[in-house]
DNA sequence: CTGTTAGCGCCTTCAC
DNA sequence: GTGAAGGCGCTAACAG
């Protein structure tokens, strides 16, 4: 059994309030020095910890903070959960992460875990299938913000990238290199980057003169399996897309599964520009030119409103989008389309 | 404010002991059909959410375990917390997750962090510069099992690997091949499994008549650019190795960037076998011949030797260290050396 | 300067 | 079948 305040304050000699006190630190409240003493001896006698579930529940507040996203094994979304990980603890909170796997029951369970257990605030990637969870929390005024993902018809705050402008600026490049047939390839359609991504595609394609077809969309799952069958299959087209653009670090993997496979080169044969830059990328097999998320700026900037929120109340002005830029790395993974294309 | 249980109790016109009974499901003690569907029906309307944090101070147990990883972005750990992520939730427990950053200060704050808040059990992958709050945990006989790091001389339950083993047998590899002079190159040499792939490249060199020599042996931290630095000086010997064991995904990157820099092919002039296997390395420059991690059975190892501490109190007897087989993933990154060499 | 009191939200034992 | 009482460990307000 670990030791209580109540035991302190037996060894100390005092009232377990007074403990409470001297180890709060309260300035403002004199406390003789040699009662400080005895307590603080009393303390590393006992190898006292304070019990934070108590606290928590005294206090209505728990310093600590609960982060959920999809994938903990993404180096995009781990990379923002450090950065805010270590900002947390430079704050004083501490944060706990939990892990959804892109499933929507799980994510429901783990806001409702992390609220149970009192966190004072939630940054959250969600899933996308539901948002019941999402709008009780707006509702209740809790402190929350959405990272890289959000819905558009709540009013949370959030910190989202521009998206829809960088594949814009995907699409362009490859046209200018010559490219008419690009495709795009991507795994969950529903997430809101994708969703914008594809915007963004069909815009530039548009404004561009270059011809929209649905079957250069392939969509699938979060899986390289998924995204090596969607590639495949654009791959046999008999006019097959001579450039990719593609939504995530998986997806482009088993993109260059299927065109490694079918014996085409990158970039002589086809070119692939692709989301979501990771350390990986300069050492693939071809170098990859992808677009790069900003992540500790997205870290930094989802603390910051959520600490807002955790001081405000969280009223309705509260409420703040940040849009966040991302850059293109140039690689080497675009070139021009083959001449007999 | 969150509604509370006297709230449905109210609502419910009955006593808040009586939603507690019906919320637990005690099936024993028997409440009639009326009550039972006026508190379902009291916390449906108030949209009610039992205090964790109150049930936990209450029962000193909280359903929930606490994980700490050096690195969440580590695809070798994140996928250890994934495989038992799940399996806790099977079981009826959350998981939380910290990240230590490879910092032992932050470890050391985690574990207490975790304990205070009344975790069931805790899951780490130390740091391994102190072992104080190791052995505070140990002296408690608090639920804990360590993963792929361990202290040989704390008798705690462990899930580790046999990197000494696998590293003896890459050694062996590598000279069959005709490597002469094979070169060691990894990050803090403090850890466990460092320590121990170290003693099996140097039992293999002396078993198979091969000269050990300092020169070859290269210990960095866990960057990229110490990586790096540490194979360009090796590279950088009039007699430079023909052949590296390199411990660490990371570390293998630098390492590649710095063989590459000097010009040379892997694996014409240079083989490099490499310590943790991920789902990048067959999509590399070369596809990288690696050591393999079997993450799932480790995480099924580890939640069932903490599982095992949970239920019998964790006397001595629950502590066990398994030893999981790690295999070695043949590509394209060794051959035999330059004839020249 | 320090002790007393009350209660955060929940669950369990004991009544009836 | 259900209510009442007590307390998990802690802190804040009020005494003195």
């Amino acid at each position: 059994m670990p030791s209580t305040l109540k035991d302190v304050a037996a060894r100390a000699g005092v009232h377990p309030s007074t403990v409470s006190r001297v180890l709060r630190g309260k300035e403002n409240i004199p406390i003789s020095k040699a009662t400080k003493d005895r307590i603080y001896a009393a303390v590393r006698e006992l190898n006292y910890h304070p019990d934070k579930t108590a606290r928590a529940l005294r206090l209505r507040r728990s310093d600590a903070i609960g982060m959920v996203i999809p994938n903990i094994a993404s180096p995009y979304f781990s990379g923002i959960a450090r950065t805010i990980d270590t900002l947390c603890n430079a704050a004083g909170f501490s944060l706990m992460i939990f892990d959804t796997n892109e499933n929507q029951e799980k994510e429901i369970r783990a806001v409702d875990d992390l609220t149970s257990r009192g966190v004072d605030g939630l940054i959250v990637a969600p899933v996308q299938e539901e948002d019941k969870h999402i709008r009780d929390l707006v509702r209740e005024n809790f402190p929350l913000v959405l990272v890289d993902r959000h819905f558009e018809d709540i009013a949370t705050s959030a910190v989202i990238c521009n998206d829809a402008e960088s594949a814009y600026g995907a699409v362009k490049r490859l046209a200018e290199l010559g490219h008419q047939r690009i495709g795009f390839v991507c795994g969950q359609p529903n997430l809101y980057p994708v969703v914008k991504r594809l915007e963004g595609y069909k815009k530039a394609l548009s404004d561009l003169g270059l011809p929209f077809s649905e079957t250069f969309v392939s969509v699938g799952d979060a899986t390289l399996e998924s995204a090596y069958r969607s590639a495949h299959s654009l791959l046999s087209l008999s006019q097959k897309p001579t450039a990719f653009l593609i939504s995530g670090t998986i997806t482009t993997l088993g993109a260059m599964k299927a065109i490694f496979e079918k014996g085409l080169r990158i970039p002589a044969d086809v070119s692939i520009l692709s989301f979501t830059d990771t350390m990986y990328a300069p050492f693939l097999r071809v170098p990859i030119t992808t677009i790069h998320h900003p992540v500790e700026e997205i870290g930094r900037l989802a603390f910051a409103l959520l600490e807002e929120q955790m001081k405000s109340g969280s009223g309705e002005k509260g409420k703040k989008q940040e849009i966040v830029k991302m850059t293109l790395e140039q690689r080497d993974s675009i070139a021009p389309p083959p001449a007999d294309s």
